[in-house]
RNA sequence: GGCCCGUUGGUCAAGCGGUUAAGACACCGGCCUCUCACGCCGGUAACACCAGUUCGAUUCUGGUACGGGUCACCA
């Protein structure tokens, strides 16, 4: 066989050589030790957790090594890809602040190794495509759909292994040039496929994550350019990583069982392979036992999910870098104030068990995110979010700035800062009974206050309020009103002596709660008032009267 | 089924031949207290199993079990 006849045949308007290419995209200029990473989404329209989960591992090793984090479109299957879907990944990784150095952008790219979208790179492929066939590593294969189920067929009936290779794939192998001509000029369609070998070779690859892998080396005939001329992954990763000079491949562990034809294929090429980094599956808990996160059950796989329940994005770095590196959480304790971007990542510190996605975790995160964060952060944040997803709550934010962030700041100082605000979303019910437009009486007043204490109660407090009270003035009053009405200015007393009191304090403040709060359990009374203003105040209080 | 990866409390995990086997979340008590939250103190709870190596295995080796991944012209 004249594998250079075969390749003009099969690759007729390919003209440039693998020098050209080389040419093209010469080495980075970087300083030593800098880390080139990419993420490679297909654009399927879905951006889900573990695409951020190995993004933030790529963006803080190139980051930290001053090196290059960029994006690449892996839009190879058209079938999947889905209108519009670019510029979601974009945007969703954009809105979780992770940033590219390179690759593509909404409308084009940004970079000098372009383009970065695989579908546009085609004559790159097929460039090294005709050399493989020059070498005699690469051959038309015409087999059908159906030609190949058969032989499936047969291999499982015959317990091997399946897919094309060794015997099966003697069919194609064996076609002489002219056959080939012909079935081209018949119009046939071709994929092109990687020469395996049959051997019992083993292969070891370092895993900057797992350590030292040993697998079985390659023998398929794996498919390397589809029938439209685009590479399939296997074939697009290789090329790509060595032209876009990534130092550092970093994928979910699916990938693990197709390492074998990506180490293949540097080999062949006579290129290095980068670091692979194959990180663990997000995990998700069924009934007693651990499964990967469904795309179809799992609404938190969705990165779209943290977004609704309004969970900031700090938070799911955070809760991501607790699960990427188990001495995160020690250093966030002992740094609590610091970026968490000063963090340094390491990939020695990576679990490689599937980790469980655990929401309790993340809301605690986020509720010590959210407590660091100043009340005017607090909200410029929340009403961020509001814009998006509560326009009812965004209008009251920009109605009411000052109380807004006024009842933000209620139990902020101090060592032992409330944590009220666990979630944007559940910001809105909490802030809710700040509003009129929101307040609205939730919880029942305690029995031990009949219609009537309750009267007399309501009308001697306003007749003595005096907004101006501070603090403890104010609680002055209360005590001395509790006394009055025959309840326990302590709750200790009542407990001690039921029969002595109609009740203790701890009733008649919940009268005053919830006639302002609208609930039973909520922030300090003082400081509410003092938030909700005098107006208010008396207003909330008469309607018992 | 073949191949590969994994297995410390309910969850995330530290540990890297000798430890009372950390810590965090969750849960349960208690304290603080005008409620709730916060905070503090305390509690329940783990090395999958069986061999081997060793004076000694959670740690090393082998096997078993269990879980996961993958076997496409999908990534």
């Amino acid at each position: 066989m004249d594998f250079n006849l075969l390749a003009q045949v099969l690759f007729p308007n390919v003209s440039e050589t693998p020098n050209d290419i080389d040419r093209r995209f010469p080495d980075r200029v970087l300083k030593a030790g800098a880390c080139v990473t990419r993420i490679g989404p297909s654009p399927t329209g879905f951006v889900h957790l573990g695409n951020l989960y190995n993004a933030i591992i790529a963006e803080r090793l190139a980051h930290q090594s001053d090196g290059v984090f960029y994006l690449r479109i892996e839009d190879t299957d058209n079938k999947r890809e889905v209108e519009g879907a670019v510029e979601t990944v974009i945007n969703a990784m954009a809105y979780f602040g992770v940033e590219f150095d390179e690759g593509a952008v909404v409308d084009g790219d940004n970079g000098s190794y372009g383009p970065y979208r695989q579908r546009q790179r085609k004559e790159i492929y097929q460039v090294f495509a005709k050399y493989l066939v020059q070498q005699g590593k690469a051959y038309p294969c015409f087999l059908t759909a159906e030609e190949i189920d058969a032989i499936r067929e047969q291999q499982t009936e015959n317990k091997e292994n399946p897919g094309i290779y060794g015997k099966y794939a003697e069919k194609s192998r064996s076609l002489t040039i002219e056959q080939i001509k012909e079935n081209i000029a018949q119009g046939k369609s071709w994929v092109l496929r990687y020469m395996g070998v049959e051997t019992d070779e083993y292969i070891t690859v370092e895993d900057a994550v797992r350590g030292k892998l040993e697998m079985p080396r390659n023998n398929m005939d794996f498919v390397l350019l589809k029938s439209d001329g685009i590479p399939t992954y296997h074939f697009a990763h290789v090329i790509d990583d060595h032209f876009m000079h990534s130092t550092h491949v970093i994928r979910g562990e699916e990938w693990l069982s197709s390492l074998p034809m990506h180490v293949e294929l540097f080999n062949i090429l006579g290129w290095n392979q980068p670091v692979y980094c194959h990180t663990a599956t997000l995990m998700k808990m069924e009934g007693t036992s651990k499964r990967k996160l469904s795309k179809r059950k799992d609404p938190e796989l969705a990165l779209s999910y943290y977004q609704q329940e309004g969970i900031s994005q700090d938070a799911v770095w955070e809760f991501l870098l607790t699960i990427l590196n188990s001495n995160f959480e020690e250093w966030r304790i002992a740094n609590p104030d610091t970026d968490y971007r000063e963090f340094p990542y390491s990939l020695e510190k990576m679990s490689i068990s599937g980790a469980l996605v655990d929401l309790d975790k993340l809301r605690d995160i986020s509720k010590n995110v959210i407590c660091r964060m100043s009340a005017e952060q607090v909200c410029e944040k929340w009403l961020e979010w509001c814009e998006s997803y509560n326009e009812e709550f965004a209008q009251l934010i920009k109605k009411y700035p000052e109380r807004t962030v006024s009842a933000l700041n209620v139990g902020k100082g101090g060592n032992k800062p409330r944590k009220d605000i666990e979630t944007w979303k559940q910001a809105c019910d909490f802030m809710s009974f700040y509003y009129d437009e929101t307040f609205e009486i939730n919880d029942e007043m305690s029995a031990e206050c009949d219609d009537e204490t309750r009267k007399i109660f309501f009308e001697k407090y306003l007749a003595t309020y005096n907004h101006e009270d501070d603090s403890s003035a104010w609680f002055a009053k209360v005590k001395e009103l509790t006394q009055e009405l025959g309840f326990a200015v302590k709750p200790k007393d009542f407990k001690k002596n039921p029969d002595m009191y109609k009740g203790s304090i701890v009733n008649i403040t919940n009268m005053l709660r919830i006639a302002l709060t609208g609930r039973a359990n909520a922030p300090d009374i003082w400081e509410v008032c003092h938030v909700l203003g005098e107006d208010i105040v008396r207003k909330r209080l008469e309607k018992w009267l």
